[in-house]
DNA sequence: TTTCATGCAAATGATTTGCACTGTA
DNA sequence: TACAGTGCAAATCATTTGCATGAAA
């Protein structure tokens, strides 16, 4: 986790001032756990600035982005936004939409490390980051469904 | 490469009837190789059918991602559609915004099936498919870059 | 004084929806 | 005859853009 002056510098990169605002939305995201969406970004950041919108909050998003902090996850309807920008794995629950990250342990890190060193030592592409999505029902729904409470998939 | 037969057989698991139109849709995204968007199926399908609209695209992509033969992979500004189900990787071009399978060596492939494992084992989430992508400047823009040619990134 | 972030309103554009029409089971 | 798929038009909604205002360098 950055301190908060590393964060201002790294802001500074892409924008000329960090308000705070910006800072606002920028805590919101890098806390987060639930890949949040600009909605409850929104919501999120409101409770500090009332006047808040969601143009300023896109805008910060673009700065965060371009300073290589977070990442966006274009998902079907909407976006999500990803403060975890090491080699790891989302599981995306296609019945109750959750998003967490997979059990962060060093060997799925590694893994994720070695796909990508195996897949550039075979082509001249530059990777600069990965999205991996493991896409399926989360426990909760898994059971729901075995329950016979899910509409059938 | 599924035979048309076959196409037919798991279309009808989600749709009662398969149309014409509906097979040139799924010829065209099976066939492909670059994870084309609804309007690059449209102009292609359009040649077969220039009654085509794009709400009978949507309706038939909707047909093959629920009969399992495809996947849509939501970017930013628009999805791409990818007939390749088996685990592997997608590279991403930011520049050119050109999509392509990373070189689809066995042990590519196995990496992915070890990863999803590794993941599944100490998780009850039941995964049903993924999506690997790695983002980065593909050789043509690397070089483009390097010779000054592009703006900063 | 010049620049840049904010907030508001309007615009954009991919995707979805409603509905009449038509061919098929 | 009933129904599902097509085609067209209209609606939806996330995201972007333009512009006036205000604060910071």
């Amino acid at each position: 986790m950055l301190t908060q002056q590393e964060l201002v510098e790294r802001m500074r990169e892409w924008a000329v001032r960090v308000t705070p605002q910006r800072l606002a939305i920028a805590e919101v995201v890098l806390n987060s756990q639930d890949h949040p969406t600009v909605q409850q970004i929104y919501e999120r950041v409101r409770d500090h600035f009332p006047s808040m919108t969601l143009a300023t909050i896109y805008s910060t998003l673009g700065v965060l982005q371009k300073s290589g902090l977070i990442q966006e996850l274009p998902f079907q309807r909407q976006s999500r936004y990803e403060p975890n920008m090491e080699p790891h794995v989302n599981l995306v629950c296609i019945e109750c939409e959750n998003v967490i990250d997979a059990d962060t342990s060093s060997d799925v890190h590694d893994m994720v490390v070695s796909l990508r060193n195996s897949v550039t030592e075979r082509s001249d592409f530059e990777v600069g980051w990965q999205r991996v999505d493991f896409y399926g029902l989360c426990p909760r729904c898994s059971a729901a469904k075995r329950r016979g409470e899910l509409a059938e998939v």
